[in-house]
DNA sequence: TTGATACTGAAGTACAGACTTGAGTAATCG
DNA sequence: CGATTACTCAAGTCTGTACTTCAGTATCAA
């Protein structure tokens, strides 16, 4: 699957930013290109793709260049390994906090 | 709910670093001390509790002074806020990942 | 009470990351 | 063709963060 080649670190360090979640944000209504995209962010032009180069790197956008303009747009890997980190400690997490008072109790 | 007064920031940013997913996976095996959760990691004591303290504003680990010891253990509440975040994304995601061929052609 | 343990706080270093400017390239328009 | 648009690249700045050391304080054990 494509979500093995992304970096949970990768994930998490993209969408720890504002600015990149307002622009994953973004992209989930609609695709857009990078000076649309920076249109209402106070920053530059050039932030924005730099802003870009980690979601894509994070696997969380697709971006494709056609003519002058890059098209960008959400693409599932980043998101799926998420899904699949959370997925795994839920589990863990569950059982562990269900039990957490007795555990408490068995410590010394 | 505590998901609520816990910020999907601070949770992003808490988890993109290593060292604090490492003590998050640890703690999800089992509560510990500041100490015994530094002994394997080639950091001090001091690094440790600072990273500690970033977790526990995000919501995703609770500790409790006993004596001297700094008892660690797992807390659900950032971890909600990180299921919720997926849950609510997933839709709009899902949805737009099925329309973005049908959506690119739409473009100009 | 003395000494070891388990942290805590303050201060400083060093590197990463978010941002800028300024100059450049390539595509499109008139 | 020349002008505009949409981005790209290379520096450089500046703040934040991870980490350290060192000097505490509080607790527990003997």
């Amino acid at each position: 699957m494509a979500a093995a080649r992304v970096s949970i670190a990768r994930v998490f360090h993209a969408l720890g930013d504002p600015t990149r979640r307002a622009i994953v944000d973004r992209l989930s209504e609609a695709p857009s290109s990078v000076s649309r995209l920076a249109a209402p962010l106070a920053i530059t032009v050039t932030a924005v793709a730099q802003h870009l180069a980690v979601l894509e790197k994070s696997g969380l956008v697709r971006t494709q260049k056609v003519g002058r303009v890059r098209h960008c747009s959400i693409e599932s890997a980043g998101f799926d390994a998420l899904t699949q980190w959370v997925a795994e400690h839920r589990r863990q997490w569950e059982h562990r906090l269900d039990r957490l008072g007795e555990i408490l109790d068995e410590e010394e």
